[in-house]
DNA sequence: ATTGACCTTAGAGTCAGCTCTAAGCTTATA
DNA sequence: TATAAGCTTAGAGCTGACTCTAAGGTCAAT
């Protein structure tokens, strides 16, 4: 049995996490001593860790709420339930991606086309190219440049 | 001189967002009519789609008060004033992107794990995975499917 | 003159996921 | 026994960028 500060060690997430995860209805202490302390077994350390698997993996704590509901009692749920989320996920997933790509890119062809340099910044083709929505000439000086 | 829906419909954004952007010392209206209106001008305008544009390219808020700064006294800053900013926002897009393109390695895996079908998912690999905390045997098992 | 669309403000609400505080018990150590 | 560390709760605060509301003033058209 394992009180909150001793799941936290063993987990990497802090008590106020913890009891934050627990409010939201994702783990629950399996027991209680007499004076309220919260106390956890084997069993609740293999679901935090299980929720923070799932966390680094990109999901919601809704999501993961799902998952654990499949997780107790995998018989009245199919496979299908369980890739139905993650393939959920995998398209919020690729869609942020996408938009950080082009921002990537953006941000790579601006740095391209500016001398960076002390001089001042009368004729700097970055804040042209801001200035000029990033049209044609923002983009095209920088190809120049590239 | 426009008002401020006029200028909403000019640069998309809402008078709501373009208030909010007052307030936060963006954009200003050059002007008001004697009932307090905002009238701005085309100059106003530019300076709303250079903020627009550089949100579109990731700049913070707070970053495009200091793009703005330079904007409006280009001889005072350095293309390297510039510069600076926009690496660090890179920077960021970057690591973001990092943590992104992992989140979508391991969902891609877990898809290619699991047979999505209607069975239970009493030993769906996905759960499995998750339950390892995707060590080991989930990505080998991803990998041999593969 | 009245309607209705538009404008003003200060300030509250939204989202997600924490993170922290205050006030008061409990437990372990010296 | 006293102190400090750790636990409890409800609830507030944080981040960033909006988004909306309420209560009221203005303007153009009928």
């Amino acid at each position: 049995m394992l009180k909150i500060s001793e799941l936290s060690e063993q987990t990497g997430l802090s008590a106020h996490t913890l009891r934050y995860y627990e409010k939201h209805g994702l783990v629950n202490a399996s027991s209680r001593s007499e004076a309220g302390y919260r106390f956890y077994t084997d069993s609740d350390v293999r679901r935090v860790q299980f929720v923070k698997t799932a966390r680094n993996t990109g999901f919601s704590l809704a999501d993961i709420g799902q998952l654990l509901s499949i997780r107790v009692d995998k018989r009245s749920h199919s496979c299908q339930d369980v890739t139905d989320i993650t393939r959920k996920k995998l398209v919020e997933v690729n869609t942020k991606l996408a938009e950080l790509q082009s921002m990537q890119q953006t941000l790579e062809l601006l740095l391209e086309s500016c001398c960076g340099g002390s001089e001042n910044a009368t004729h700097c083709s970055i804040m042209e190219a801001l200035d000029a929505g990033l049209s044609r000439e923002g983009k095209k000086e920088a190809r120049l440049i590239k």
